[in-house]
DNA sequence: GCTAGTCTCTGTATCGATACAGACTGGATC
DNA sequence: GATCCAGTCTGTATCGATACAGAGACTAGC
């Protein structure tokens, strides 16, 4: 068996609470003491305080959660949620603090027992979609969380950090649309929760329920209708997960078309770059001069020539893990809105004349 | 005051006990008292079961630590580091547990402290140097543990997923003694504890105590050795971290000496990557050409051009995590080796003559 | 010599649940 | 009518610690 802090109380002859002190409290007891209860524990192999146990009485763990929508194994493929989260594992380190990956599985039930049985002091919600029953249990477990991902309905009490979404989209399809670009698709994953990949028919941007992909492409949508360009006359394009594979599969065909679009512009990075990668694979003379924009600038961006929106990654992780660990006293100061940038790079150009 | 379990049974008139089994182990009710319950409870606002509470009853928590000997922003930063995780996660996701990360800081007592108070069941230990007090806190924690940096005092005992370093360094040494390299540059990071950035003069290799570094090397030295070079005559150079920065630091200079070496052999791909920045920031007609390789075939190996040696890593962080969390029955299956090889491309190539 | 104050240490209550043995029903079986 | 059993529910002990009030012993101060 395992030794508990009584077994060596016992051994030393003292209380379980001086023995408790000397790990928790050193200032408690005379230093000769705490020596010869080190001591003994060391000599029987007492590991220190159990976590759990300890956790318990103290009413709070040490560790925050980091909230997923999508399987962890997409957490690490997505550059831009590695860069937040190493913003949140600097901030977590600073204050001697560990972070939990919590995934939110497919299944409901299973993903509701995740956020439920989470041994935490507190959530960053990296991308929840419309789950917003997670963040119901959640303040039924009376936990601070820090949302990325605003939503209409956020009162200005609940802590946030990000972008203005809709401006930041705006400004790169307004260069796109500066271009000349008419025929324009859109390209956002998970557009409606369930829809397959492809091309979508949606009656108006407000149907998208995801707060950042509704934001995104309703930012789009703005600056085409300021060009005179409807709704109805952009093609959206839904990928069922953030990845460069879903992006490919989802666009492939649009190229085909009888008036293919000139310009695609995507939700991110990623599915941008998943764009890049069908337009490669096809033979030179049979290339389309498509230009593509992403969201994010992730480092592969760069490296692609991708027109793209910057985003402060890591300072997003950051700032979300701050505002969890040391909440500024200031409710307004919990409401963090970040810079974002227009970054032209070479995959955009003038729409061709043919 | 959050509601508690008592509370609810307080509400509909039942047991405690009975409102547990109402959350886990519903055969032991009626449905329609269970019904009952999760009504009032949900009426009240009770959350369910408090997760600490009930890991301390049940004795386990369901999630595993990941136990990292750097700071946890540079986890993020090594791709490979983030292949493992993905790796980890997907299995973890399995089965239903979540990953707790745990950074081993610089400071030994806060590190120590962070390895006892982690609430988990299970470690990966994804690359502890010397840090043998760690192992020691786990064992003493009575948790089990996965290693996947072999230390030739590891028991059979312990569960073990890796790759034969030695072997396999040996294996791309040979490619570039074979291309009749002979004034070679080995780079590894952490080489000795505290050792700074740039040339480093040791005896021998077994003065390197970091298992992997010090497999790495010899198999670097075995290659040459193999054609009459001696450890004398190879430079050892140290980087005090495995970041790009760090190798770029520790190699500045090297090619400004009389003699400088024809090819370096990088620990890792991401100090080969900080090589080639160092040599691409020459200007052209100033650029030795130098062969570079790396280890592990991260991503941006591949659009590097680096030559190098591949290791599965997402599998490795898989093997690992479903060793902790589903055991072999058969000890000798908790030993795992997984297979490697070279990977010729393009940053090595014939001694030039000069 | 007496009160106050500081240092150490102890004892009990408590954190919020689960395990397990047992009590009570109401049929089915013989 | 006694026995057995499965299905429900209860009660107590327990997981392993920390919080907090307070008990003694000592030193200071007047």
């Amino acid at each position: 068996m395992k030794p508990t802090l009584q077994a060596v109380a016992d051994a030393v002859g003292v209380s379980r609470s001086t023995v408790s002190n000397a790990y928790s409290r050193p200032d408690q007891l005379s230093a000769a003491l705490r020596e010869r209860i080190l001591g003994a524990a060391r000599q029987l192999g007492y590991p220190g305080p159990n976590p759990t146990a300890r956790s318990l009485r103290r009413g709070f763990v040490g560790s925050i959660g980091v909230l997923f929508t999508s399987q962890l194994s997409y957490a690490f493929t997505d550059p831009f949620a590695v860069r937040f989260l190493a913003g949140v594992g600097e901030a977590a380190e600073r204050h001697g603090t560990s972070m939990l990956l919590v995934p939110l599985s497919r299944a409901e039930p299973d993903a509701r027992r995740a956020v439920e049985n989470a041994a935490v002091d507190g959530f960053c919600v990296y991308c929840v979609a419309d789950e917003e029953w997670a963040l119901e249990v959640i303040r039924a477990r009376g936990l601070p969380y820090v949302s990325t991902a605003a939503r209409d309905d956020a009162g200005l009490d609940e802590r946030f950090v990000g972008i203005d979404e809709r401006a930041a989209a705006r400004s790169v399809a307004t260069h796109v649309a500066g271009l000349g670009h008419r025929r324009v698709a859109l390209l956002a994953d998970s557009v409606l929760p369930d829809a397959p990949a492809g091309p979508l028919a949606l009656s108006g941007v407000d149907q998208v329920p995801h707060p950042t992909t509704h934001g995104r492409l309703a930012g789009f949508a703005d600056a085409f209708a300021d060009v005179g360009v409807g709704w109805a006359e952009l093609t959206l394009v839904n990928a069922p997960d953030n990845s460069r594979q879903a992006a490919a599969a989802a666009v492939a065909g649009l190229f085909d078309r009888p008036t293919p679009p000139t310009a695609v512009l995507a939700g991110s990075d990623v599915l941008a770059l998943g764009v890049l990668d069908v337009l490669a694979e096809r033979p030179a003379g049979n290339r389309p001069p498509v230009s593509v924009t992403g969201f994010d600038d992730v480092p592969e961006a760069a490296s692609a020539g991708l027109t793209t929106v910057r985003q402060p990654a890591e300072e997003k992780g950051r700032i979300a893990a701050e505002l969890l660990l040391d909440p500024p006293a200031d409710a307004a100061a919990g409401h963090v809105l970040l810079p974002t940038a227009l970054v032209v790079r070479t995959s955009t150009g003038p729409v061709p004349r043919s």
